[in-house]
DNA sequence: CTGAAAGCGCTAACAA
DNA sequence: TTGTTAGCGCTTTCAG
């Protein structure tokens, strides 16, 4: 392990010379920088990061702590947050915190104690450590939910309302009895789904529509539990909103258990338009969330504070964008 | 930003014990330790892993770089990494080389710099410089493909065998003309799955199949786009055997333009069992690969790497299994 | 333009 | 059991 100080010995000069030729910072001698160079590539010397963050007090390092990377949403965030990294100079590591509190307590407390430059998050919503973040000083900036706290930066999308929009879309299509599988409670999408379904459902004039509302995990296996126990019920819905893609296909795998045809028999929509939602039969209507969007915002306002630490709070709400395809159709 | 000296002069002791007391090394006087503790948790003091790791020459985290966070099987094995991972108490982050050599080259910079303990990465297979990590001594083991070099540890399934399978599986189901969608050259299971699907065309006596052969990339788009080119030739495909389950899309998307029917019309076979296969119309048939298992497989590997340098090099062959469902079906 | 020297925050000998 | 001290490898004043 070649460290600095062998690169100096190597060329003939002080370490401080050789940090400032391979640095490029101060004016070196070119002669000098050619030589310390030469020493460095011949020791296959790599510069010890954890020394020059130690020293400089900083990292360029953003961690990016989702909830489920098995999510295309999320990963789709992902992809947004690491471009404008790239760009910047920054590198960004993914910790998935698999909608656990713990892991997600883990993952910041792994964050504060690397001393990375920022964070993006998409909290649990639980009673975890995020606050530490805050009080640290460790920039944040908050996707998908927003942190417990309510302070720092948030980008986000209208869900209650996309899900109303979805809800009235349902109904315009002439479905009567319209259902609702959304995730756990505490999970603000979740929540605020529902309370759209339930916007739209209480406009509409329906009847009460909490018998046909389930709750399951983000998975497609609880989702798909919940919509054969409301099909199995007395009076089963003709349509579903469906809170989320995995829960997406456990909705699929029970209507089709009960052989009843997405459309004709069920209407569906479904959010985040996944790459396979024109692939089933007939073509899944979804709510489409402007993922890699939200990535790309999160990442310039989280730049934007680590530059200046003094900036107001700021929410950004983008818009969803309803997808009618043919499972929210009744004829055709 | 507490630090241990501030802890330490709030208590009253010295440095090294606030250090013992709050890692639980050498035995403290258990009130030195309370008193330590408080003064710790009413500073908000949160350690420097910065300066610990420096100090101890170590780090507890693992860096996994993968070639695309948005392909499932790349996720599920991370979470195979990430589930063994944590259980050893080291926490990973992740990387996305994106299948392009310039991320892959700097996000090894990354971790040999910031000292990880060790890297799972999948190589994009060019002129890298993984041999960095080799030389540096930081443990390494390769996931899905050989690192260019071949030294060290290695964890993947016989794609070349499980292509073979999966192609004689299309012919002894009836189709004459089997064709292949495959990634492009030089990414080792492209390489793997095209040679697989040639040794079952030759094994069947088959007349040359190379007309029947594209590449594309791993994307919807690109394969949306040569299978439209493979339709459209004089003697199309009866079958197409699919390298990756974002290609499968295309194909898929392709043949629904071509109002060509899986199954009936094209038999289609594709890698990687993603969630909506079933969903699809007719059900996906598919190359299933353990990919959990691939993630869970490797971090042990590395972790046993870690405590003990001098470990020949392993390679584990995991086996995939063939999933016929009616895409593969000529007829029913 | 270059070198000497201090010190980032922590841990591990070594002494007491 | 506790404190003193010496660095880990690097960057950055401060002199020269």
């Amino acid at each position: 392990m070649a460290t600095i100080s062998d690169v100096a010995a190597k060329a003939g000069v002080s370490t401080a010379t050789v940090s400032r030729a391979l640095n490029g910072k101060s004016t070196v001698d070119p002669e000098l920088a050619a030589r310390v160079v030469a020493a460095a590539s011949e020791l296959g010397y790599h510069p010890n990061g954890l020394a020059r963050n130690l020293r400089r007090q900083e990292t360029a390092v953003l961690a990016l702590i989702i909830s489920d990377v098995e999510n295309p949403f999320f990963t789709a965030i992902a992809r947004g947050v690491e471009d404008v990294a790239q760009t910047a100079g920054y590198s960004v590591v993914l910790c998935n915190s698999d909608e656990n509190e713990e892991k997600e307590r883990r993952y910041v407390d792994v964050a504060v104690q690397e001393r990375v430059a920022g964070v993006v998050l998409s909290p649990t919503g639980g009673a975890t450590n995020v606050d530490v973040l805050h009080s640290r000083g460790t920039p944040v900036v908050a996707v998908d939910r927003p942190l417990p706290g309510a302070t720092g930066d948030l980008v986000n999308v209208d869900t209650r309302l996309a899900a109303q929009e979805a809800a009235t879309h349902l109904i315009e299509a002439g479905y009567r009895r319209v259902g609702c599988i959304s995730g756990p409670a505490g999970i603000r999408t979740a929540d605020d789904r529902l309370a759209g379904y339930r916007d739209a459902v209480r406009a509409a004039g329906h009847p009460d529509g909490a018998a046909r509302v389930r709750r399951a995990e983000y998975r497609a296996a609880g989702a798909r539990d919940a919509t054969l126990d409301l099909l199995d019920a007395a009076e089963p819905p003709d349509a579903l909103l469906v809170a989320n893609s995995a829960q997406a296909i456990g909705v699929l795998e029970a209507l089709s258990l009960r052989e009843q045809r997405p459309g004709r028999d069920v209407g569906v929509v479904a959010f985040d338009d996944v790459p396979w939602a024109t692939l089933v039969d007939p073509p899944l209507s979804v709510v489409a969330q402007p993922a890699y969007e939200i990535g790309r915002v999160a990442a310039e306002l989280l730049l934007a504070r680590i530059a200046d630490s003094s900036r107001v709070p700021t929410t950004t709400t983008l818009g969803a964008r309803l997808i009618a395809r043919h499972s929210s159709r009744r004829h055709g």
